[in-house]
DNA sequence: TCAATAGGGTACGTAGGCGTTCCTTAAAGT
DNA sequence: ACTTTAAGGAACGCCTACGTACCCTATTGA
């Protein structure tokens, strides 16, 4: 740090935090390195470990951080269709799902913690959940969703699939998959009526 | 090996890929190492190097070894419902879903070979669609499925859930949850009338 | 029986990463 | 201005795992 000034506090946080989230990207967990990460923002390992005291800690603090830096608006489209796969879009745009996937093999972290990946998600308060329930009763007020036919595994499925297609793909879900999740499974689940959902469709 | 019989050509490699699974299981990809697989089998990593270029590809083959030593038996419990159960407990019972969760940490893998997980699936002959295939007919012959709504995406639906469901846990997916995927999801998206499909139920 | 194959074992060198200590010095606080 | 805090950097020791070479010898094949 001879070439640039000094940082600290939360400005340096933030750095180390957004550069873990990009090596871990780029590695996945089990490359990733306390070195890679320093590196990557411009510090050094002495400066990470004064704050997290393990890499599973800072891939961790790095996947929460991304998720708190990328709000999630709620979406208004006048339909439940477009609200879904507007939020669905933006559940894929800000990591967590992904982040979740790529530090789900900490083993060692979750046999420690006695906790496993689902429990990390509540954990890192994706908010998935809280969304969807957002969404789902719109649809309800609304008569386009079946409120008998709603359930916490259905309300989590479209999360769950996201997050399936990134562990099978490793790659960004693209918006032809997030539609068809809608179209072809969500909607037929919840719609009050499948003639009117089906006539949604563009 | 001065206690014991030397094993020799495919002895030795299965007692090699069983002792790869069992490890795989235990610590993930990313505590997997040569000499703990060759230390488990009771050889040298000499000999695992004889037949396998590197952990990855002994990894793979692990899985593979282990979904081939347990066949799938195409149930006939009379009705849809019932073999949709029995199928994917035998699914969750082969392996193949724990083996792609545990080994689509292998990056460099991928990228060496430009493959994805997916890919590994086809690759593995997992099989998964095949059966699915033959227990889908089955219920549209028996009248039970609306073959208009079957796509690739619902077709894979279950073994998609099962997978998230390893990965979110960490653990075998206990049959409760096998029921709830049938009845919840996969049975309603299906089914010819919805009616039916209900009273079917236990 | 002899030759070839390969299993079992050991040792080596190398690389990478971890966790820590310690020093210099920029930046913030008093 | 002086003191405290902590960032940046370097170095150290240790450990783990890898990939390989090489040797002895059991087992199979000719």
């Amino acid at each position: 740090m001879t070439k640039r000034e000094r940082r600290r506090g939360s400005a340096l946080e933030d750095a180390i935090l957004d550069a873990a989230w990009a090596e871990l990207i780029e590695t996945g967990y089990g490359r990733l390195t306390m070195e890679s990460v320093a590196q990557r923002a411009a510090t050094s390992r002495t400066v990470l470990y004064r704050r997290w005291p393990s890499l599973a800690d800072l891939a961790v603090a790095a996947v929460r951080h991304n998720v708190r830096k990328t709000p999630v608006e709620i979406p208004d489209t006048g339909g439940l269709r477009g609200d879904l796969i507007d939020i669905l879009l933006q559940f894929a745009k800000r990591g967590a799902g992904t982040g979740l996937v790529l530090i789900a093999q900490m083993r060692d972290y979750f046999a420690e913690t006695g906790t496993t990946p689902a429990d990390l998600r509540s954990r890192l308060a994706v908010g998935e959940q809280k969304w969807m329930d957002i969404i789902l009763e719109r649809g309800i007020a609304r008569g386009e969703i079946d409120a008998a036919r709603v359930t916490p595994r259905i309300t989590a499925l479209p999360a769950d699939l996201l997050r399936n297609e990134l562990l099978m793909t490793l790659r960004p879900v693209p918006r032809d998959v997030v539609i068809e999740i809608v179209d072809q499974i969500f909607l037929p689940l919840v719609s009050k009526e499948v003639a009117t959902a089906l006539s949604g469709r563009e």
